[in-house]
DNA sequence: CCCCATGTTGTAGG
DNA sequence: TCCTACAACATGGG
């Protein structure tokens, strides 16, 4: 799930339930989650406060409260949240926030590779960990210095939160797909106009997920998304879609329309 | 047993 | 310094 669109729709859902509450407690049950914290700071910092905004950068969901301590949730390959009342915890519930009224919101982690941690700023956790510009964020004119400063394959490059904050795996085929460049192209390599579709289609193919609350089953099936699959036909000239490794991931594409 | 999976980080080598 | 490949983390599905 969790790449910009997803985190995104984590973040509204937020806004849409957590937000003003009293935290009456907060429970770790995985602590294999939090990242230089322990159970203890996370409710020191959140007990009897509560949840007052939230920002995203890239993958990263940061919620302010009314205290000094800005949470930071990461999803990894398999992380959600959910926001319920009087709800039974979950085998992959790792943390849960309880509000005075009996509602929860839980992180849920299956895989356990995301991440939640504390930050004092967004700003200060966005330059310690070296996060690039937010993909819908990013200038057209920053956006082609960025493809022009590396050599590896666009997809990667795409996919460098170092780079570019938000991209991943899934969505940096549809975006190759709809510019029609294939992923295995030369970052540095791109023509201009290349680029510009690049950067449009970025942006578009992130508002239309975000704007489908990046459920797959609501996404076009014009797209890639749906047919990301070897051997699946594409859904603009009918040809075979390939399968390859790019950068130690998963690529999917069509020769056809993209070139090799 | 094998392979695969929406992510990140660390290591080794060219 | 930049780039690539690979393993590790942990869990589950086919």
């Amino acid at each position: 799930m969790p790449e910009l669109p997803d985190v995104e729709t984590f973040r509204r859902y937020v806004n849409a339930t957590a937000l003003h509450q009293r935290i009456a407690g907060v429970q770790v049950r995985e602590k294999r989650v939090l990242d230089g914290v322990t159970a203890r700071r996370l409710q020191h910092a959140f007990k009897d406060r509560r949840f007052e905004a939230t920002d995203r950068r890239g993958k990263y969901l940061f919620i302010h409260t009314d205290g000094e301590a800005v949470l930071v949730l990461h999803f990894g390959m398999t992380g959600s949240l959910e926001y319920e009342k009087e709800r039974e915890p979950d085998e992959h519930d790792c943390v849960l926030f309880d509000f005075e009224g009996g509602y929860r919101l839980a992180y849920i982690c299956q895989r356990l590779l995301g991440k939640v941690t504390l930050t004092e700023s967004v700003e200060r956790f966005t330059r310690k960990n070296q996060l690039g510009p937010d993909a819908l964020d990013v200038s057209q004119d920053e956006f082609a210095a960025i493809l022009e400063s590396s050599k590896t394959p666009v997809k990667s490059c795409l996919m460098d939160q170092k780079r570019i904050a938000g991209v991943g795996n899934i969505y940096s085929d549809e975006i190759l797909f709809q510019s029609r460049v294939s992923p295995r192209h030369r970052s540095n390599m791109l023509e201009k106009n290349q680029q510009k579709r690049l950067y449009r289609q970025m942006h578009r193919v992130l508002t239309m997920a975000i704007e489908r609350q990046a459920d797959p089953s609501k996404l076009p099936s014009s797209w890639l998304l749906p047919h990301r699959e070897k051997g699946e036909s594409c859904p603009r000239c009918r040809g075979e879609v390939a399968r390859g490794k790019v950068g130690g991931r998963s690529a999917y594409w069509c020769p056809r329309c993209q070139g090799e």
